[in-house]
DNA sequence: GTCTATACAAAGATAGAC
DNA sequence: GTCTATCTTTGTATAGAC
C-alpha cells in the first residue's frame, strides 16, 4: 500500500538488528532515505508507533518464514536446519542480531505495548520449534529427554545468545554453536 | 575502596543490567545518589571512562566468583549448578540481565576499547566453563558429545538468552531452561 | 507526502567557584 | 569532591506551507 511507510519500517528494523531501539532515531532514518525527520513523523507520529510496527512486521516476516518450512515435504532435521539458517543469514547480513533478541535486551525501556508485541513472537517462536520437536520424535529422527517444551525455549534462547556471541567474536562461531546444540538430538 | 567512584561504578553495573549501557545516563546516577551530573564528570570526564570501568568491575567480580568456586573442594556438577546460580541472582535482583549480555547487544553502540573488554570477559566465563567440563570428564561425572570449547561457549550464550527471555517471560523460566540445558550432562 | 521552521527536553560535557 | 551555570548536540515532536 503506503510503500515509503513499509519501507521506512523495513529499514527499522535492520537498524534495530543493528544498533536496538533505543539507540537508532528518525535522524537515522531520515539520512538513509534523504527525507526529514518530519516526514517520518507524518507517517509513525511517535517512536512508540513505529516500535509497534516494527514488531508487527517482524511477526508476520516469521509466520512467513515458518508456514514455508512446515509447508515443506521433508524430514524434521532438515526443517530444524532451516530454521536455524534463518538465523544465520542475520549476520551474514553485516553486524546484526535477531531482532527479538535485541528488544528482549531493551524490555526495560520500550513500551508495554511493544514489550507484549514481544512476547507474542517469543510464544510463536517457541511453539514452531516444539511442533517441529514433535515431529522429529514422531518420525523417529531424533528422541528428546527432559521436557519437549523448555527444549524448544532453550533452543530458541540459545541460538539468540549464540548470534550475539558471534556478531563479536566472529560469525563461524554462530554455526559451531549451533551444531554442538542440535548434537544432543543427532542432527 | 568504597569511595563514591567505586559507588558509581557499582550502580551504573546495575544499570546496565537493567537498561542498558546507551540507555542510562549520568541524569539517572544523579538523582540516585543526590549528587550533580557535573560531579560524576569529575570521576568520569567521558562516559566511555564510566563504560570501561563497568568493563573492568564486571571482570574482577567475575573472576572472585570463578576464583570461588574453583577453590572449593566440590564435584564440578556442583561447581556448574553454583555458577548457574550466579545467573539466577541477576534475576531475583528485579528485572535484570547478564551485563555482559546487555552490552553484547550493544556491540555496535559502544567503543572499541569496551567491546574489546567485552570480548576478554567471554573467553575468561568460557574458559572457566571449559574447564569445569574438563574437570566433570575427568572425575567421569559425566561425558561430553561433539567439542568441549563450543559446547562451553553454548552453555554460557544460552545461559544469556534465558536470562533475557525469563526476564519478560517469568523468572521460574530460567530454572526450567538451565535444567534442560544441562540434561544432556546428566546433572 | 514532503518540506521548513521551530519547540522542547534530555544527554553529554566543560568552566570556574567553594 | 561537589556545586552552579552554561553550552552543544541530539532526539522526539508539532505547526503550518506547498
Amino acid at each position: 500500500m503506503n510503500d515509503r511507510k513499509t519501507q521506512i519500517i523495513k529499514h527499522s528494523v535492520e537498524l534495530v538488528k543493528k544498533y536496538g531501539y533505543d539507540s537508532f532515531s528518525y535522524a537515522d532514518i531520515s539520512k538513509d532515505f534523504g527525507i526529514t525527520k518530519a516526514t517520518i513523523h507524518h507517517h509513525f507520529p511517535k517512536k512508540d508507533d513505529l516500535g509497534l510496527e516494527i514488531c508487527y512486521y517482524i511477526h508476520e516476516n516469521m509466520l512467513t518464514a515458518f508456514d514455508k518450512i512446515l509447508s515443506e515435504n521433508t524430514p524434521a532435521k532438515k526443517k530444524i536446519q532451516e530454521y536455524i539458517a534463518l538465523y544465520a543469514n542475520m549476520i551474514d547480513e553485516g553486524d546484526k542480531i535477531c531482532p527479538i533478541a535485541s528488544l528482549q535486551a531493551e524490555s526495560n525501556i520500550i513500551s508495554e505495548k511493544m514489550k507484549k508485541e514481544v512476547c507474542t513472537i517469543d510464544d510463536l517462536e517457541n511453539m514452531f520449534i516444539e511442533k517441529l520437536l514433535h515431529l522429529g520424535i514422531q518420525s523417529k529422527e531424533f528422541t528428546i529427554t527432559g521436557n519437549i517444551k523448555y527444549e524448544a525455549i532453550l533452543i530458541t534462547s540459545a541460538l539468540k545468545g549464540a548470534l550475539m556471541y558471534a556478531r563479536i567474536h566472529g560469525e563461524e562461531n554462530y554455526e559451531m554453536i549451533s551444531k554442538q546444540l542440535l548434537m544432543r538430538l543427532n542432527i
